[in-house]
DNA sequence: TAGCATCATTGAATCGATTCATTTCGATTC
DNA sequence: GAATCGAAATGAATCGATTCAATGATGCTA
């Protein structure tokens, strides 16, 4: 039944000291050879399973893993290939550091709180959450290192973000110089209250998500530096997924035909503009110009290939999981650049 | 510095043993509604962050997460869309139960076992390992429910796998309604040794992961029955990924140019035959017949759409989390079906 | 009013290691 | 031969909770 072999049976049964018997798995050095042999012969013939890993875990106060908290529940998560190469890099960096990587998972608020005060890490990451919300309180006190990734949530340890408002307005510079005038531009979620569809002026200026806000901000700077009021820009929200995003844009289309310039918030979004476009039979980009941000894999396979603004979530993964796992004080966000990355969807007018 | 507050403070400045308090916050039922908020309320001046979490565990047991090992490196594991799909199963299935999912990462076998051996979880979850390897031999020794998945290890206390004997039968059943008589297997490595290309019969004799010995035999059982001699197949391991199976097909055909009908282990590996086929102008299904299996969100958009044997892969997650979690011993392996998915790449003869 | 449950609270034992100040012992130096 | 030193081993204290048998208080019944 509960008969585990403790090490403290192992020292009795090796004559040494329970401490000795302690350093010969954890520092061999500090054991003479021939005598830490001895130890795990022992310790093998009575069938120890080594260290209990919770009873040193309380001991040392290391954890030995890294905690990721994604907002909302879990499925979304795995499914938006950013999210997926963003784990990957916080995975690549874990594994260099011998250390797991914790995915904190729940399917709703008041669950993701409990998730949070259970989990055994050292450090937590913290993607895309908006500040102001009791999970986020919770990862608060529990005193820890806390990286906030493309969010500025206030006591965060390091922040990790992307050059937004640059990235942004790097779009919407591009689709002027294609010769876009009249312009959609596709949100990302402002906030976390589910809302979807047009975005009125009061909407676009309460917005929580620091996200939104910058690419909001980039657009705009480019686009009024051009002329255009912000008021003749029509502005959607949409949910993250190409599906829902395909009638939104269905939709848009035939409340304002004269549509020629569509800035999606991310790939996603712009990759179902993009299908609706082609169900409606709008010409992209002779008639419509779309540009995402992101830069994922699939954007370069579909018809026509999308512009896009890249970024690599890979390395913003990484350096965030490094961050964490340093566990510095850094003050300053860490900005990372983006690249223009001009395929078919948007096109430049003929140089000849 | 080192002055957290613990909860013998809390109890002591609240008045109350340190049994009762450690109740009001664990078992909030055994203690008077009164009491209990006092006791929280003091604790809530004094700054108490909740119960040392390290400390439950090692009186509890119970470390609140799922163990997911998955072979070699990680990076891997997070590139590759059927592994992406098992871990939504997996994280649907832990948030469902309010369980965190800890990632095994390491950079090699060693780190790996250090991984294993530094994890605070209740149970694992292992993916398409195959059998005697010293990671998995530091799981078992862990003495933890284990539930391997695709993979058929020794000591597990569950398995989950696919139908992969029916599922390749199905496969080569339908490519030879449809007309193929010279066949090439595309197989996923058969072994952890790295080795890749043409596959001998002594190779193919001697297979360790078994997700391509069933599929195998599967294949062959059907080609033998309709008169096709195993010699004239041609076998070739690849690695799971399109960019790398692209150069294997072309030289496959040109080294073999009369093959029509391509067999693959994985839609992923179909995917780069596909690829390969259209760059050297083979006509598909025309000229050659390309099966995969899986079922990826990807087949449905490639040129042309992709046949497939499809499975589902967030379930069987689910099913192995669930599995894991409950502790149970299940003698009898979980057998999923698989579904035939006929899409442009092969094509059935004409009925008129 | 004794007897008996029921509910709330206590307090010491326990989970299983690691740590560190101290002791032991043999070798080296003066 | 005493003094000094370093390496190896000791053993008690510690990490911070939870558990559970025992105790106390309260209400109810006969």
């Amino acid at each position: 039944m509960g008969n585990r072999v403790r090490l403290v049976d192992v020292a009795r049964a090796a004559g040494v000291s329970q401490g000795t018997a302690s350093n010969a798995f954890g520092k061999p050095h500090l054991v003479r050879d021939e005598l830490r042999e001895k130890i795990l012969a022992v310790a093998a013939e009575m069938g120890y399973r080594g260290p209990h890993v919770m009873a040193r875990m309380l001991r040392t106060g290391k954890a030995g893993a890294l905690g990721v908290v994604f907002p909302d529940n879990l499925e979304y998560a795995f499914s938006d290939p950013v999210a997926i190469e963003l784990l990957r890099g916080v995975g690549r960096e874990c594994a260099r550091q011998s250390v797991n990587m914790m995915i904190i998972s729940a399917e709703n608020h008041e669950q993701a709180v409990a998730a949070v005060n259970n989990a055994a890490v050292d450090a937590f990451l913290v993607h895309c959450y908006s500040d102001n919300n009791d999970v986020i309180a919770a990862i608060r006190r529990r005193n820890l290192p806390m990286v906030g990734i493309d969010t500025d949530i206030a006591g965060a340890t390091a922040t990790v973000v992307l050059d937004d408002f640059e990235g942004a307005a790097s779009a919407a510079r591009h689709l002027l110089e294609c010769g876009a005038r009249k312009f959609a531009i596709l949100s990302l979620q402002a906030d976390e209250d589910g809302q979807f569809g047009l975005m009125d002026a009061r909407r676009r200026g309460a917005v929580s998500h620091r996200v939104v806000r910058e690419r909001l901000a980039g657009y705009h700077a480019v686009l009024k530096d051009a002329g255009i009021d912000v008021a003749d820009i029509v502005h959607v929200e949409c949910e993250n997924l190409s599906e829902h995003v395909r009638g939104q844009v269905t939709d848009l289309m035939a409340q304002f035909p004269d549509i020629d310039g569509i800035l999606a918030m991310s790939d996603v979004i712009a990759i179902g503009a993009l299908e609706a476009l082609a169900k409606t039979g709008h010409d992209v980009p002779g008639q419509v110009r779309v540009m995402g941000i992101d830069g994922v894999a699939r954007g370069a396979r579909t018809t026509p290939p999308l512009s896009t603004v890249a970024q690599n979530s890979v390395e913003k993964g990484r350096i965030a999981a490094e961050l964490a796992l340093a566990g510095d004080n850094v003050s300053e966000p860490v900005l990372l650049k983006t690249r223009l990355l001009v395929r078919a969807s948007s096109r430049l007018p003929d140089i000849s």
